[in-house]
RNA sequence: GCCCCCGUAGCUCAGUGGAUAGAGCAUAGGAUUCCUAAUCCUUGUGCGCAAGUUCGAUUCUUGCCGGGGGCACCA
């Protein structure tokens, strides 16, 4: 609709032009867009403002000449110019009504865009190191991650969702060593528990199992072979738990892809050696340092520490570059806020390896702060005393999670309530939305009861030029916009937005409900009606699924 | 000290270079013989402060103030 204002008001515009009404051909970059208030129309353009300068004419005076070449009739009822020059369209209601036909007609694939272009884009998200189970923080950056790459994909973008698992270095030696001392201690040997350890009972739970499988055999072996043994033996077990964490709460990944496998194959030697070549990586007091200062960070960053380990920094390089060599034209990171330094050196080394810095972009999620009944939830991953992911959708329910997580910009602090999660009612956006969908469903079921519809899902509107009431439009024209809010919510790399279209769409459908029956004496207007709600339906579902929530047929 | 995010209604948060800045919760009152009341309707107050860019700034820039998170040869 808004490209047929534009095209509507660039065609008045020449025509003002030749006629000589206008001085200058000239179109600038224009916006078409929903005014506030109804009473300035249903759509509206700033093109006489943004005009100005170029036809060297005051505003309005423009919005008044064009205003004369523009046709009425057809789909636009009324042309106003109004306050600085805008110039406000009234529409048909006819203008709006196609939508339904066009809805159920598409079905699940109402909404898609090919804005995208089918541009390889990779989201990489999660990524926990396997030391430990997923918790809140994880499940925010899931959410967020995995709805991106559902929204990209939907909006025409090619799409992988990868995991990255950090199964080399410290951390995993660390929870070997963490493993194998409580092994000890179950063997009743009398040892400290050193505090940088892993503190949480998961680590006693692995050595049971380790017992269990093994016996007590291996307690005298060699510490070195003990460690490597029990850092294997629990980095598997517990990636088994957060890939069954993440399945449980909808997340699903195309790759899961090995830190240590860059290892194993030498890309990790062999980005240091081409970067060593490229005098872009150099030595200083026995180590190797990469000159991420050359890119705006504020230090070099060490790549090979003087005791011959790697850091991070070593498999995040070989990595990124490893990426973009699969032929991804942009690379998605999903962080929580705290890796926010990390940004300069990684887009260090995307640049450093040819690609532009814009094909790197980091999708930087603030912290969760967990609530019950509103008063805080302490939480010390040293300690030891974190809330798992596990535990939050076994209490709540996946769908619940879900939508609380993606209720706000990722870039505020979300303050995350487990017994409004859990509430029944409007404070719980998640039923409020998911409501529409169950209710519907129950209205089309009477519906085909009373033999009005032979299916509750069918394909084409029937008698859509009686929808004229107040509410029908205005769901009409939400359902009409829910293509660009894709869109927007897929270039912005915001979820969020799609939770506050659905939150609007449902809103508007529950005032209708409350005001208007559906299923009425008239036939003609129940079938309206039937193929409207069955629209809203459709719409419903296809974004709370880009949302990863379900939609119910019953509540 | 430096870097990132945030500062909008009593609370939690949306939103936009433009015409009268929204929603939920909270408060108070009301709606169901009828398709699910997990719903709806009615009821007020607000863009942290100061300069700049602009025809126009809550929105963009800078500075300040306030909150959160980071600043290792840790991840």
């Amino acid at each position: 609709m808004k490209q047929i204002i534009r095209r509507t008001v660039l065609d008045a515009a020449k025509k003002a032009f030749e006629k000589g009404a206008l001085p200058s051909d000239q179109t600038p970059n224009m916006e078409v867009e929903e005014p506030r208030h109804s009473s300035h129309g249903d759509l509206s353009t700033n093109f006489a403002m943004v005009s100005a300068s170029v036809q060297k004419m005051p505003p309005r005076k423009i919005a008044e000449r064009l205003v004369s070449y523009i046709e009425i009739g057809g789909l636009i009822e009324k042309v106003e110019v109004a306050g600085p020059g805008f110039i406000n369209f009234f529409l048909s209601n006819k203008a709006w009504q196609p939508v339904v036909d066009e809805i159920l007609e598409q079905d699940k694939s109402y909404g898609n865009s090919d804005v995208g272009k089918k541009e390889k884009v990779q989201v990489e998200f999660v990524s926990s190191n396997p030391t430990g189970p997923l918790h809140v923080g994880h499940g925010r950056g899931a959410a967020v991650g995995d709805s991106v790459g559902n929204i990209l994909s939907f909006a025409g973008f090619d799409v992988q969702k990868e995991y990255y698992i950090n199964d080399s270095g410290r951390q995993i030696r660390t929870l070997g060593t963490s493993v194998r001392l409580r092994l000890l201690q179950k063997a009743g040997k009398n040892i400290d528990f050193p505090d940088d350890c892993y503190q949480g009972d998961y680590i006693k739970d692995l050595a049971d199992l380790i017992l269990e499988k093994e016996g007590d055999a291996f307690i005298n072996k060699d510490e070195k072979e003990a460690i490597a043994f029990c850092a294997k033996f629990a980095a598997e077990i517990i990636l088994q738990g957060i890939k069954e964490d993440l399945t449980n709460f909808g997340v699903t990944f195309d790759q899961w892809f090995s830190e240590q496998s860059l290892y194993d194959s030498g890309r990790v030697q062999k980005a240091i050696d081409d970067f060593k070549s490229k005098d872009m990586i150099y030595e200083k007091d026995e180590a190797l340092w990469f000159r991420t200062t050359d890119f705006g960070d504020e230090k070099d960053r060490v790549v090979v520490r003087n005791n011959g380990l790697a850091t991070y920094f070593a498999s995040d390089i070989a990595y990124h570059v490893e990426k973009f060599e699969r032929g991804f034209q942009r690379v998605i990171d999903v962080w929580g806020a705290d890796h926010h330094g990390y940004i300069k050196r990684i887009n260090a080394i995307v640049v450093a390896s040819g690609r532009k810095s814009e094909q790197f972009q980091v999708i930087l999620v603030q912290l969760v702060n967990l609530l019950r009944g509103g008063k805080p939830f302490q939480m010390s991953t040293r300690a030891g005393e974190f809330v798992t992911l596990k535990e939050i959708v076994d209490e709540v329910g996946k769908d619940a999670a879900r939508f609380m997580f993606l209720s706000r910009s990722y870039d505020s602090g979300l303050d995350f309530d487990l017994e409004v999660a859990k509430q029944k009612n409007s404070e719980n956006p998640v039923y409020y939305v998911q409501y529409v969908h169950a209710r519907i469903t129950g209205i089309l079921l009477k519906a085909k009861q009373e033999n009005l519809i032979q299916d509750i899902d069918f394909k084409k509107g029937e008698h859509l030029n009686l929808l004229n009431a107040e509410e029908e439009v205005s769901l009409l024209k939400i359902l009409h916009t829910f293509r660009e809010n894709v869109e927007k919510s897929a270039l912005e790399l915001h979820p969020h937005v799609i939770f506050n279209y659905l939150m609007n769409l449902a809103a508007a459908f529950h005032g209708y409900y409350n005001r208007h029956k559906v299923i009425t004496d008239d036939r003609e207007q129940t079938l309206a009606r039937l193929s409207l709600v069955l629209g809203v339906k459709k719409v419903i579902r296809n974004g709370l699924t880009l949302l990863g929530v379900s939609a119910p047929e019953r509540m």
